[in-house]
DNA sequence: ATCCAATTGTAGTTTACATCA
DNA sequence: CATGATGTAAACTACAATTGG
């Protein structure tokens, strides 16, 4: 089996940006690297094909695949022997629909949250190139987006968020090699927490020498940027002449913490990406086991049922309604059928014969893979009560 | 001029370890 | 010997700034 992760424009080929997992394994490392490569505005695809051997793999997968060739070893043991007779179906998912994913604050890893986050669950505003809202979900409305605590108190929102800088004029104090924060010097704010503002990027030492130093800026002059940031991503020469007269820093500094202030925003969204394609692919991986295991039984159950062996081609199919999948017989010699348990029940009625086609085009975009709602192979053991589905009837 | 990606350099924090009372 | 406090260096992290395209 493979699962094939496309992290690009799904109208091209899932050979350019895809990196396949055989079966399970997406080591951080390859997160990272992967992650790297992700663009903004891209769409993530996902592969899920159903292969018979290792064979036939080549270029990216190949690569992918023999990093974790070990560990996979074992995991694959399983699917190699009557996997020869699947069809190569290759269920592509549109893994970004347009709604809010449930991704939770609390349980992603410390480095997926902002240390500074108390503010960031306003929208991620577009129309600047809109980098947060092109995608599915947004770093910047996580919290907001999952119902997390980290809502920001009513006081805090930008239209409320209004500082008086002046108290940044004659109040530099620079943070570097030999000039440890003093609070003589350079003040401590009222809770006891050193100033630290300056408005130099860099500084001549008393040799003449320009010497990088290290600069931080204040709280508020941060959450003041961060009020400008949410209002919009980019800045024209105005807004920035005037973001650095405000906060009296050059404006040099202001593009450049807009700069930063992006790649942070995008580094996170990639990281909480492949977070989210990493349990898809968790949650696909035990699908396919859970799917095999099925057709084993499946198969268990032709060789040792003789009605079975009558029965004529068998297609599955999938209702979209309902997402369920059906058999779908070509002849009329209806043999019993088969529950899951592999009873056999006595109904008069041939199984439904719900929208045909054994295309992998037919499942519906945007399938709710992480509930686990996904169809179940068996067509004959779960029924739905919506008298409104047009197979209730002949499904019950 | 502006943006982005990659990188650098610095400061702050965490962690592991050694020492001592 | 066990324990807690303290100091310290390395590792780690965040982020402002630089560089090159």
């Amino acid at each position: 089996m493979e699962l094939g992760l496309s992290l690009g424009d799904n109208t091209k080929s899932a050979s350019s940006k895809s990196f396949f997992l055989s079966n399970n394994n997406i080591t951080s490392s390859d997160q990272q690297k992967d992650s790297k490569k992700m663009k903004n505005g891209l769409r993530f695809c996902m592969a899920l094909g159903i292969n018979s051997s290792s064979s036939g793999r080549g270029g990216v997968q190949e690569e992918q695949n023999n990093e974790n060739q070990e560990e996979n070893d074992d995991g694959d043991e399983e699917n190699t022997s009557e996997e020869g007779n699947i069809n190569k179906t290759t269920v592509q998912l549109d893994l970004l629909p347009l709604v809010p994913v449930p991704v939770h604050h609390r349980n992603l890893p410390q480095s997926l949250r902002w240390s500074s986050d108390n503010g960031s669950s306003e929208n991620g505003s577009s129309g600047n190139g809109g980098l947060p809202a092109a995608r599915g979900f947004d770093v910047n409305r996580l919290p907001a987006v999952a119902g997390m605590e980290e809502v920001s108190s009513p006081n805090s929102v930008a239209s409320s968020f209004r500082m008086d800088f002046g108290l940044f004029k004659g109040s530099v104090n620079i943070i570097g090699v030999g000039n440890k924060r003093n609070s003589e010097s350079a003040g401590c704010n009222d809770g006891g927490e050193p100033e630290r503002a300056s408005s130099r990027a860099s500084d001549e030492d008393e040799n003449g020498v320009n010497t990088r130093k290290k600069l931080r800026l204040s709280k508020e002059q941060s959450a003041y940027l961060e009020e400008s940031f949410k209002e919009h991503h980019t800045l024209n020469p105005k807004q920035k002449l005037a973001l650095a007269k405000q906060l009296n820093l050059k404006p040099r500094q202001v593009e450049v913490w807009f700069q930063n202030r992006r790649a942070r925003t995008k580094l996170k969204q990639t990281e909480v990406d492949c977070e989210y394609l990493k349990r898809c692919c968790e949650t696909l991986t035990e699908e396919n086991r859970r799917l095999h295991k099925e057709l084993q039984e499946l198969r268990a159950l032709k060789t040792s049922n003789p009605f079975y062996m009558q029965l004529p081609a068998t297609t599955l199919t999938m209702c979209p309604s309902c997402e369920r999948v059906a058999s779908t017989t070509t002849s009329t010699a209806a043999a019993p059928p088969i529950t899951a348990t592999g009873t056999t029940t006595n109904t008069s009625k041939a199984p439904p014969t719900p929208t045909t086609t054994t295309t992998s085009d037919s499942i519906p975009k945007g399938i709710p893979f992480l509930n686990n709602s996904r169809p179940r192979f068996f067509p004959f053991t779960t029924t739905t009560n919506n008298p409104n589905h047009p197979h209730q009837s002949a499904a019950s």
